[in-house]
DNA sequence: TTGTAATCGTTACAAATTTCACGATTTTTA
DNA sequence: TAAAAATCGTGAAATTTGTAACGATTACAA
């Protein structure tokens, strides 16, 4: 099994959306340059991406799309449903939590936590809101994957140290903080500002 | 005014985030070392990107937050404010209109659409939410930049032609759709099932 | 059955990005 | 005043990432 290069993680998993939609409209094969058209990469990337996963296409056909899918699944999709937990149920968390599309990507949300007590006690689309002092119970009695911090800023490290005290492995931060995280613990975050003030600098240039 | 490497963009972005949050807390000069320590980089990249806009460091002492955090300014800000319209006030789209922390980073929302007869009419947090058929209308009235979409992915594309239509230049697109865009148009995706499930794998390694 | 066109997979190449190594500069202090 | 310590800036090396070129393979049509 080789192993595969950070960046084309995410790309892989554009392809499994891309198939999954194409698979969706009746669609038997789809070739390279295909799938470049859409996702806006070139088809040399993509072949290169997909080869890392053995050799799948037929020349002169493509990629069959339901099998493409399966190979991708199998390298970037683990089997079983991969839970998360919320911290800060306000606007963005709620958000979150009402989400319907995470459940079609074995994406699950176990639990809600926050501190204002109006918060506590709901249930919001099926998932229940704790306060926060229950996180470490709660984490550790369900087996938690990923925790997603939605909480003001200043409140974002010590939402952190509570995750990674139990025993948290990966943390989504959207939170416009950096945090301090011990080596073993990934994290990706996602400030909205700099999205938009990045994509400004795009269009000047 | 030399050229900046599209990766430094966004790390520029951030450098500013923690210098504006440095001077809240009083704080004079700061070494890329500290800055390293404190944004998960190294401190020789912090340096590299630095240079890119002049020597303004000074050994032994490092960097005065003030006049770092207005260099790079010049470079990764607008004077005015960044003009924004939103597509889909759903929970998503509603969130983002709620959060008052864009105006602080010179980013304004002008006004946002929707199709559906229940959401439009209102005003969500001073933002008015129109029938997306007057979106032309008013996006070239009020000289915006960018558009958002936070619609279902089903009606990306369209409300993706109906901006480029109306003459916006860059999109933040939320649904988890690849657009057909022609050249001139810079977006940013943001899937949220990809961040989680590529944050999934970058755990499993 | 054979030629042709489309497409894959891969090797070699190019570009971008990051890291390394180290000299230069400035402050502190002995 | 001179040595020491901390830090910057930068050219060169290393790494990563992306691109181009092209032979190999397959389906299909003549
Ligand atoms: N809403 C957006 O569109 C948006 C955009 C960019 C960034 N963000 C960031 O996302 C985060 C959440 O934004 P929001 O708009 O949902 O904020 P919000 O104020 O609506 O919600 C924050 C929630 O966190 C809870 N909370 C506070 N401290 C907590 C703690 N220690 N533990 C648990 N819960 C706690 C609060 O009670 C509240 O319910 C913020 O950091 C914000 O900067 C949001
Ligand atoms: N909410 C989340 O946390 C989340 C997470 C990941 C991805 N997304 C994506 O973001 C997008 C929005 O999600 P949401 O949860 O806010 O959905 P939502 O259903 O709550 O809201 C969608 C809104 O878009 C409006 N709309 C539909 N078609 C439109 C059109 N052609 N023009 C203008 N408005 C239109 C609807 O009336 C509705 O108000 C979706 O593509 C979703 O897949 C959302």
């Amino acid at each position: 099994m080789k192993k595969i290069s950070r960046r084309t993680i995410p790309r892989t998993l554009l392809y499994l959306r891309t198939l999954e939609s194409l698979i969706k409209e009746g669609r038997y094969t789809v070739s390279s340059g295909e799938l470049a058209r859409i996702t806006g990469l070139t088809d040399v990337q993509i072949r290169k991406d997909i080869s890392n996963f053995g050799r799948v296409g037929t020349p002169r056909i493509g990629y069959k799309t339901r099998e493409l899918k399966n190979i991708l699944k199998d390298y970037v999709l683990p089997e079983n449903i991969i839970r998360m937990v919320l911290f800060g149920a306000g606007s963005l968390g709620t958000a979150i939590l009402k989400y319907p599309g995470f459940r079609k990507q074995r994406l699950k949300i176990s639990a809600a936590f926050d501190k204002d007590k109006r918060k506590t006690g709901k249930t919001i689309n099926g998932v229940k809101v704790y306060p926060v002092e229950r996180a470490p119970e709660v984490i550790r009695k369900s087996r938690v994957d990923i925790g997603i911090i939605a909480v003001p800023s200043e409140h974002g490290q010590e939402v952190a140290d509570l995750m990674v005290g139990s025993g948290l492995k990966g943390i989504v931060n959207f939170a416009p903080v950096s945090l301090n995280l011990p080596e073993n613990v990934s994290a990706r975050d996602i400030d909205l500002s700099i999205e938009f003030l990045a994509l400004y600098c795009d269009t000047r240039m």
